[in-house]
DNA sequence: TTAAATCCTCGCAGAACTGTGGCAAAACTT
DNA sequence: AAGTTTTGCCACAGTTCTGCGAGGATTTAA
């Protein structure tokens, strides 16, 4: 992943740098803008992943830049002011913004909210895609993806072998025969020797196990297959 | 839409009714709880879509809750505290917090965040929907000038090239089959073999190679093609 | 314990699939 | 209309996948 990219905005240039070389040290790119118009600009031109807005500033002043920049986008915002009354800061959490921190600020909780905000669009963005995820033991099966994933690794399973355990794991704690693993996987239309499940088997037995998973899958003797059902 | 959930932890009771109190007027439901473990069997039976929690709280404390919580759950959580030190609100935030108010603290600003977060949640929610501004890996992706940027500079995709671009990069980290780019992206009344998709692939791929992006597009063999969701 | 049935391992070869370069038709420009 | 760009198709080569046979290992049953 590419490094965030933080507009700051702020009159006054010590503090811009201040709260740049923090965001630096954190490992995300700074920008620094002396006022709203030099910011748009550049948003324009180049979007930014978070802004970093003082109220007070010349052109265009932070309540109005915020409009500005929601009117087209979600980007997050934080507001930083000497301003700290309650109206300014209901002011500015209610026009749009994600935060609001009253001058003089640690830089430390700066960067705190700033991790905050970025890990909230994170959750909220695995959250609303994570419909399909199964978990079986200490594997991940992403239908979506067609991916295994182990400890955030995903397994390479070639499309026969992701098929078939993505069948067995969604009929977990369930013995499964080997012909209707040749209806349901290989389709019924194929006719294949019911042995070559076996092979499949074979092949993905010995990568989950090279990968490192404790995922087994059990023989029933003369039958099939079976997932056993977790603890 | 249902009235949202929010549930209250705070071991001073007056401090949980007028937080309640406040909600209620707001339009949200709210339950108070008086210590950690009594909001955390509650919430295991009946998740809320928000908590506000103290963090000095007997049975399980505030940080221990947020935790516990954070192991199963991105429900947004606040703190409120009476602890007022940069250290504190640090561990807060760092722990999985996404707000922290120090008491006292002025309730319209306690409601101001609160409205926030659930804002922020709602444009992640819709963001992928109408962001015209589409950032993947290294490149963003405007839907309206038709143009793929990297590094503030346009590659020249022609425009075959940019719609399959662009469908591949709205399904991140979704595998997406030969058959359904050729209904989504060629139309389906077009009939052309399977094979196009490949070599409009491998069109983008040079280019983008050339022009020095790091993004690859995967092949999911016997399948279609994949753009890898980033970390 | 022994025999029979079944399963696992191994190597291999054919099958299936993908990547590449070239080419020409189609579409678009000038 | 001529030239340029775009795009679909083809053929070939290289890669990956997968079914199969055979032999050894394991389990069941008598």
């Amino acid at each position: 992943m590419e490094k965030k990219l933080i507009y700051i905005a702020d009159d006054e240039i010590n503090i811009c740098n201040i709260i740049k070389s923090f965001l630096l040290k954190e490992g995300y790119d700074a920008e620094t803008f002396n006022d709203g118009r030099s910011l748009f600009e550049a948003y324009k031109s180049r979007p930014a992943d978070m802004l970093v807005i003082d109220i007070m500033m010349p052109e265009i002043d932070g309540y109005s830049l915020c409009s500005m920049i929601r009117q087209q986008s979600s980007v997050p915002i934080i507001f930083v002011s000497a301003k700290d009354t309650d109206p300014d800061k209901i002011a500015g959490l209610t026009l749009g913004g994600d935060d609001y921190l009253t001058k003089p600020f640690s830089p430390m909780e700066l960067i705190a909210r700033v991790k905050s905000i970025f890990r909230r669009i994170k959750m909220d963005k695995a959250h609303h895609k994570n419909d399909q995820k199964l978990k079986v033991h200490d594997l991940v099966i992403d239908a979506d993806s067609k991916e295994i994933i182990l400890n955030g690794r995903s397994i390479g399973l070639t499309g026969m072998e992701f098929a078939l355990l993505h069948y067995l794991a969604i009929n977990i704690g369930r013995a499964v025969s080997r012909s209707e693993l040749l209806d349901k996987v290989w389709g019924f239309e194929n006719d294949v020797e019911t042995r070559a499940t076996d092979d499949m088997i074979k092949r993905i037995r010995k990568k989950l196990s090279e990968a490192g998973s404790s995922l087994v899958i059990e023989t029933v003797w003369g039958f099939g297959f079976k997932i056993q059902n977790e603890e």
